[in-house]
DNA sequence: GAGTTTGAAACT
DNA sequence: CAGTTTCAAACTC
């Protein structure tokens, strides 16, 4: 749905975070394939099958005759070849004998050859000079039993594949967590940009919920020890790497980093060291699709009470186009503006804002959206929102949007634009902000049960009264609060909670 | 490059 | 399944 002609866009990049995780795993490095079969080199190297170079493995083994997983080159399905092994037999010339070591590892376990990490279209043989593209999701399967280590050290598996530890592991003090403060200099000193997007990922992974993606499981053993020191994730991750994001990518340094918090199943809650407890945001409960789809709703909306404030630079267009391409361009557009409000409504009608609702019908109705509005429309139609656009007779034809591109680039509506983009950047910060601030507080309550509940095997939604309690917090947040964007976005979370443990983030139409 | 450390694999 | 041994990569000096 994204033309090709379209300029950047920020909105549209952060709406495409919101709706998408298309995330590219590249591990530091998968030893085990999938198949035993052997490779040569030269076929392995020229990445033959999937394009992906292949490290040349060189083993040094020495005893095993290669024909043991010790051996890197018999663990990855390919022959030796260039190696520095002594009494190598695996090779074509000993094929007989590997065929056999290979029978009896599979007997030992047939999943021997498969890949040890799941759910992650890793590529092989990827040095952490080349990682700066990473994002890190999967989980080992088997998991590592590092002990010493920390799981920071290319000893571990985890962390040689790039991943996190997941409750798969049974590592002892592992720092391989979200968050881990030694974990984020590990990844600095190695490649500053991994480590900020992993926590990005990680953030929206948890905050958008199971549905996007797959989750991260960090070590239980951290949260407790978090919980009980105070020191929230929130603290860890926006102040010390929120900067440093803002400098590299502000998608990056989306507040959403707040998700990289751990929720403890206080049920699953060992003693023992390794004990470890799933990853949960504490957005997971909050930030539901349709709040997601709401957003971006009010994102759309904002976009034409932005244009409506640049009135005189319509009166521009109009004077520099000329009336009837104008005309002719509101009339093409008609239908997927007529389309897009209705799928405003719902914003609308849970908030009766009626001077936004207003300021948006005047304005479509006489003005074309921005590339950037348009950008948000068409990532609304992407399946998420409209599911098949032409099913539901949604369509922004491609002669409409090079007009508006044209349009864009002829006549000075840039800055415009730009005006337009900011507020609705603003907006979507302000939310953000909001988000945060909820996942703090989530936080803080959980932090309070579980002081309260120790030793009680209760999870915290096993409480009935959850729901008067947040909107208790809610409430003296809001009264706090000094954004306005930001108390709207909680007192209409206020105004949902009604007894229930989760909340209802219908996002209010904010005051432009 | 040699020696040490480490953790997976193999073995009991 | 747990404990021990073997092994080779990772790491240190």
């Amino acid at each position: 749905m994204f033309s090709s002609h379209r300029l950047p866009q920020p909105s549209l990049t952060i709406a495409s975070i919101l709706i998408t995780s298309t995330i590219t795993i590249r591990n530091a490095r998968e030893r085990k394939h999938e198949s035993p079969s052997p490779r040569s080199q030269s076929q392995n190297n020229a990445g033959l099958k999937d394009n992906t170079p292949k490290k040349q493995k060189h083993c040094n083994c020495r005893n095993s005759r290669c024909l043991k997983l010790y051996c890197e080159c018999f663990a990855a399905g390919i022959y030796c070849d260039g190696c520095k092994c002594i009494n190598c037999h695996n090779n074509v010339d000993n094929e007989t004998a590997r065929q056999e070591a290979v029978g009896i590892t599979l007997e030992r376990n047939p999943d021997a050859f498969k890949p040890k990490i799941a759910s992650s279209p890793q590529k092989p043989e990827v040095s952490m000079e080349e990682v700066s593209e990473t994002q890190v999701i999967g989980k080992h399967n088997k998991g590592c039993h590092c002990k010493k280590s920390g799981c920071l050290k290319k000893y571990c598996e985890c962390f040689q594949a790039n991943i996190l530890c997941s409750e798969n592991c049974k590592c002892m003090d592992c720092k391989n967590f979200e968050g881990c403060d030694e974990r984020r200099t590990v990844f600095q000193e190695e490649c500053p940009l991994v480590q900020i997007r992993q926590t990005t990922n990680a953030a929206i992974d948890g905050a958008v919920g199971p549905s996007i993606s797959g989750t991260h499981i960090t070590p239980k053993k951290r949260k407790v020890q978090e919980i009980f020191s105070g020191k929230s994730i929130v603290d860890q991750t926006v102040n010390t790497t929120a900067q440093y994001q803002q400098e590299l990518d502000p998608i990056a340094s989306s507040p959403l980093s707040v998700s990289a918090s751990f929720v403890s199943d206080m049920a699953n809650t060992r003693t023992s060291g390794s004990s470890r407890s799933t990853y949960r945001s504490v957005l997971a409960d909050v930030l539901q699709t349709q709040s997601v789809k709401n957003l971006c709703s009010l994102l759309v909306v904002l976009s034409g009470v932005a244009a409506n404030t640049n009135a005189e630079v319509r009166g521009e267009v109009v004077r520099k186009i000329g009336p009837r391409k104008y005309e002719a361009s509101i009339a093409s557009s008609a239908q997927p503006l007529q389309d897009s409000r209705s799928v405003l409504k719902p914003v609308c009608e849970n908030h009766a804002n009626k001077d936004v609702t207003d300021a948006v019908d005047i304005d479509i109705g006489n003005r074309p959206p921005s590339p950037e509005t348009l950008g948000l429309m068409c990532d609304e139609q992407d399946g998420m929102f409209f599911g098949n656009g032409s099913a539901n007779g949604v369509a922004i034809d491609n002669t409409y949007l090079n007009m508006i591109q044209t349009s864009s680039n002829s006549d000075g509506c840039t800055d415009a634009y730009a005006e337009q983009e900011r507020l609705i950047l603003t907006k979507f910060r302000d939310v953000l902000g909001g988000l945060v601030t909820l996942g703090s507080i989530k936080e803080t309550r959980y932090s309070s049960l579980m002081k309260k509940d120790v030793g009680i095997k209760k999870g915290p939604t096993d409480n009935g009264d959850r729901g008067a309690e947040t909107k208790e917090i809610l409430g003296n947040y809001t009264t706090n609060c000094s954004i306005p964007a930001v108390t709207e976005v909680f007192e209409a979370a206020c105004a949902r909670t009604n007894g229930h443990d989760t909340i209802d983030l219908s996002l209010r139409l904010p005051a432009v």
